[in-house]
DNA sequence: CTGTTAGCGCCTTCAG
DNA sequence: CTGAAGGCGCTAACAG
């Protein structure tokens, strides 16, 4: 393995010097500065990250955590975007991201997940999926030991910043536009889960279509769940002019649902899954850049890590209407 | 930060001492054993994995090497199982495994890539998703600088081992069981790609079939896209009696299509992907536990890192039949 | 602007 | 069976 040291060797300079031109510190002149380089070059010398971070005690770190939920694609989908946004976002940055699923972390308490995540050198984290009943993350973020993002839940301290999508004003949104051509306003509201943050965001939409518009709603949790969704509409579709859900897949149960029982409503979803294009029918629906979501998150958390104070950040979303070229590619 | 040294001076031993009894190694005896383990306990001391990969030259770290391929959920679907297996399973095995997407590397030459890898002092790779275009990763594999897995292809040399299921045994019972009680023996097979290993192998499938059974097929590349596989069905589905499909989502295509031709052939998949419940018709497909070949793969590498020397595996399959309520959990 | 010199926390011979 | 000592490759004061 070929060192800094031979790089200097090379270069005809000291070490230290090697070392800031590699992390381009200021201080030295243009030509010393070229000779390094070339010198790097000649040698095809790549630095030791590993005892770079030993020595700045800066790993560069950061753990990705993913919730898989139960088994759906939908999910599945979704945490694909995530990844595959927090993933570049990361190398862009120069940050060494490894990825965790909750469960793989759910029997720990809070002392233990901390003794984990510094024995991994992990110095911030990307908290995906968050609610209300993990308990153990949110004493982890309370503690501000790690600098930690959150994404999809308004937790913010000195070290933690959030970021999501208003989904208060998405929700609605979607909803307006589903009400179009449509008479009467009694809508059906399949809600995610009590203690999903984004749920309750979304259930103020509802209360603000009551008030401005009169809307009668009725509201069922639907916990995310495809099936329990189908049965909601099973049991109060007739008596409903549209069916908005929390997801994109509850939309899908609600539109097979719907099918089978041969009427027609309008149904809108929420998240912008390509498989939603599966529903049947073409559906508006609200779509989330998730990849561009995760590449936000790892910004933050950059900042986070340079010192910057946590804060909470909006990200943009799209209505769109689905439909199953869609899934055509 | 607490470290080796204080756990040493609370045992009232040396430094080397702890390391070992941390390493396991033997000629310690039980008693200082104990006096470092409750030392640590006490101090709830954790090692710095950092410094000990730097003293070791040993990471443990190794890399998931992951194709999004062009955006579908199924691939989505299949990816996700991938990683929630090997990074689970790395957890279980000490390995610390970062996950790189295909084209975050795709522009890099052999010599490049593995300076990449170097300098992120990744010992060991799991290559899912290769296929015969990937010429750099070949080479890469033929160096044999790094140990590495590869998945779904087989490729072994003295540092390079492989899991798979039995493709070409794997497609031909699917296609079997689809032809029960059907009548005609002529066959739409609707292959992936050219470049593709697996391809290859199930391709044998359909060689047996018109050796052994006299079947007359057809083969269209559908290059795994829904798009081609519905195309493919809405030009050749007439003159067939069955369809069969090299993956799920091209049997989703291709039902789909079907149903808009308003004819019934039955179609058959592989993959086992939950989103092929969402295909309109219950279809048999051939279920691959892709979790459970990313385990073997960790398990592979773990060994080659050891010191074993490549070898081919082969994982399990099940022929199953999905249907849409197999999308409803 | 450049070079010298301590460590970072742990591992690993090698004596004792 | 235990302890002392010398690195691993790099960073970061601190002199020069």
């Amino acid at each position: 393995m070929i060192t800094i040291k031979d790089v200097a060797a090379e270069a005809g300079v000291a070490i230290s010097t090697v070392s800031k031109v590699l992390n381009g510190y200021d201080g030295v002149s243009r030509s010393t500065r070229d000779k390094v380089n070339n010198a790097v070059d000649r040698l095809g010398f790549t630095p030791n990250a590993v005892a770079s971070a030993l020595s700045s005690k800066q790993s560069g770190r950061i753990a990705l955590l993913l919730k898989m939920g139960p088994d759906n694609s939908a999910m599945d989908e979704i945490n694909m975007r995530y990844l595959s946004g927090a993933i570049r976002s990361a190398m862009d940055n120069r940050l060494d991201a490894v990825t965790i699923m909750h469960e793989m972390i759910s029997g720990l308490d809070k002392e233990a997940l901390i003794s984990y995540l510094r024995s991994q050198s992990i110095e911030g984290l990307i908290i995906f999926g968050l609610n209300r009943e993990d308990s153990v993350l949110l004493d982890l973020i309370s503690s501000q030991v790690f600098k930690t993002v959150v994404v999809d839940a308004p937790i913010t301290n000195r070290s933690t910043a959030s970021v999501s999508i208003d989904y208060a004003q998405a929700q609605y949104d979607v909803i307006m536009r589903t009400f179009e051509n449509i008479e009467g306003n009694r809508i059906l509201y399949i809600a995610g889960k009590d203690s999903s943050y984004s749920t309750s965001e979304k259930l103020k939409a509802i209360e603000r279509l009551d008030h401005e518009l009169g809307v009668k709603s009725r509201i069922i949790y639907g916990d995310f769940s495809e099936l329990k969704a189908r049965e909601a509409v099973f049991e109060y579709a007739e008596k409903s002019d549209i069916i908005a859900c929390g997801s994109d897949l509850m939309a899908i149960g609600a539109m097979r649902a719907l099918m089978e029982l041969d009427i027609f409503k309008p149904v809108c979803g929420f998240g912008g899954v390509r498989l939603m294009s599966y529903a049947g029918k073409q559906m508006n629906t609200v779509r989330q850049d998730f990849e561009n979501l995760a590449r936000e998150a790892i910004t933050l958390l950059k900042d986070l890590l340079g010192g910057k104070e946590g804060t909470a950040h909006c990200a943009g979303y799209e209505l769109v209407r689905m439909k199953y070229a869609d899934a055509l590619k």
